[in-house]
Formats: structure tokens, sequence, C-alpha cells
DNA sequence: AAGCACTGTGCAACTAGTTGCATAAAGCGT
DNA sequence: ACGCTTTATGCAACTAGTTGCACAGTGCTT
């Protein structure tokens, strides 16, 4: 139950449409909490028939006309209180992974290129991390606020970093016994 | 859609029931894809009706009545298939992250106790899967197969270590400006 | 003013995963 | 023979996320 929680975030960063925040999950925080537009209109809806966000009164009510919402104090208290409640983190379920371990009993056909191209993805987003810290993040930007966001995406960059290191390991180890199964 | 390509990968490695398959589960691939007896039971049902899997014949079909299961050639192809097909990286959907930009504008309250329960939990987990290369993976072994499993965990492995490290770092600065929000 | 592309909102149906509970047989103690 | 615990299988209902598509207004182009 997380998506209502990412949006309300959203919308206390900026007052946002529908498709404005969509266009928002497509970078930042949809870079470690992504969503479609339809979650994404389905969610405002129930926010709002629960109280916990209202369209700006200036906006029209009809379709293809752009409705701004805002977070009401409710809102805002349940996500102080969701962010402070203890959660486990959820167990890891990655399909790369399982496709190793499927190779270990079927062969590894095909699994080298998969790694090289992973890896290549993987770089590439790293690269993209750090080019928004580079713009982002200097040194002198350093309230609570800063802190917060910058270490959120060091997590991202130390994630990517990773990845990018242990794909380069698997591949070269895994390339030493080339085509077997 | 990985359960059914998880089952058969655990079906190939040996021959099993639900339940000692969700037993497997709660360890080994369970770590990097975990399942539910129910999510379980259900995928058996579908892939035997599917003609990917068959119940050994000396069993009875009766509810409580054990039953194991193997894989036919048609579930061992599909699996072939599965493993080797290009497929992305899923994004990554984490809700400690979600948290702390969250905390970055309705206030950092009760963050900090629960990074270091995060730290903690995750510390275990490294220490778990360090226990099991030690145990499993001494240098001898060097089939493809222990290769493709060693590489699989030392993901896991190095995964728990970036987490330790990223929460280490982010409890330290964010301490230095204590109770702010 | 007819056609078209773009912006914006939204429904419906589907797939995957979770939660809670029901049922059946076997083993064991009394 | 009775109830209790353990092993084992399974259904039903729910929640979350995905996919495909429909519909309405705006503004540009010819």
């Amino acid at each position: 139950m997380s998506l209502p929680h990412a949006i309300l975030t959203a919308l206390l960063e900026k007052p946002s449409s529908g498709l404005e925040l969509t266009r928002r999950f497509d970078k930042s925080i949809g870079y470690f909490w992504s969503a479609t537009h339809q979650q994404i209109y389905r969610e405002l809806g129930r926010l709002e028939r629960e109280g916990a966000i209202r369209a700006l009164p200036s906006q029209g009510a009809t379709r293809g006309q752009k409705k701004e919402y805002e977070v009401l104090p409710a809102g805002r208290a349940e996500l102080a209180r969701w962010t402070a409640e203890p959660q486990d983190p959820k167990p890891l379920r990655d399909t790369l992974l399982l496709r190793l371990r499927a190779a270990a009993v079927v062969g590894a056909e095909g699994i080298q290129e998969e790694l090289r191209r992973h890896l290549d993805l993987h770089r590439r987003q790293l690269a993209e991390y750090e080019e928004i810290e580079r713009r982002d993040f200097p040194p002198e930007k350093d309230a609570v606020e800063d802190r917060l966001r910058h270490v959120v995406l060091r997590a991202g960059i130390d994630l990517e970093t990773f990845w990018t290191r242990w794909l380069t390991r698997a591949i070269e180890e895994l390339g030493e016994t080339a085509g077997a199964g």
C-alpha cells in the first residue's frame, strides 16, 4: 500500500494534475516507485473520495479538462503516520537471478548475452543518476530535506554500482567455461 | 510470469510435493523468488493441467495424501526457452527509499530507528548468506552448475553488503542533524 | 469547417500475489 | 475409541499492478 503515499509525497512537493504526476513518476519518485497513469488516476479518485486530497476549486470537473490536486491536512497526517511506521524490507524478487539458477539445470545458452545486455542497461542508469547528483546536489546544498533526498539518490547510485560490478564479475567468471550446460 | 519457472527449476533439481517445495522456497530459491504454499499449489495444478509436470504414479490423489511431481519434457523445454529469452530488469520499488523521500516533506521523526532496524536485518541476512557460501561452495567445487549457483549467491551477498554500507552511511549522515523535519 | 494530432482523464478486464480459512489423513497419548 | 497435533492439500476472496482501449477538449492545418 505505497502508491497512495508516493502520490501524497509528490503532491506535497508540488500540487499537480494526473498527467503531470505521471510525467514526474517517469523520473524522480518513479526511480524507486514506478506507476502508470491508470494507476495514478484511479488512486487520485480514491484519495479524493477519502478526503486526503482535493481538486483545486478553479478547475472544471469534465473530461479532457486539467484537474489539479492538493493535499489536505488528513492526507498529510496519514503520510506522516505511514512514514514513521515500521515496515520490513520486502524479499528480493529478481528474474535474472532465477534464470541463472534455471540455467544450472537446463543449460546456459544465451545467458551470456543477457548478462551483457543488463550490464549495459545498468551502466546507463548509473550514468543518469550521477548526472542528477552533479546537477541537483552541489556540496553547498545542505538543508535536511536535501540531505534526505540526496541519501535516497545515493542508494540508487550505489545499487547500480553493485549491479555493474556483479555483472562484470559474473560475465568474466562464466565466460571461462563458455558454451557449457 | 516467473513463479511457474521457479517451480520447474526446483522440481528439476529434485521431484517434490507441494509442501516440500514450500519449505525449499523458504530458503535457497526463495531467497530471490519467494512464494507461499497457496501460490505453489495453485501453480502446480496449472502446470499439471498444461502437461508441463505430472504427479508420480505411486501417489494417491486424495486430500491429505502426499503428491510428488516431476517435470515432463514439455516443462523442461519451456523452462529452457524462458531462461534464454531477453527480459528487462524490472524497475526498483522500495518503500524505505520512498519513506525517506516522504520524510523530506513531512518530517523525519522515527526514521532513524527504522534505518537502524533495517541495518540489523540486512546484517543478519548477510551473515546467513556467508554461512551458506562457506558450507556449499568450497574452492574445489567448480562444475558449471556450481559456478552458476555460486554467482547467484554472490549477488545476494553483494546486495546485502550494499544495503549495510548504505544504511550505515545514511544513519551517520542524518544523525548529524538529529530530530529535524 | 473538416481533419488531425496532442493533451488529458478515465473505465474494464486481466494477471499476479496475499490472506484467511477449510479439509483430510496419520500418528500418538490416554 | 477419543481427542490433539502434525503433515498435507486446497478453495475463495481480496489487493495491487498491468494492458488495452475509449472519450473529451484544444489548437493547428489546410
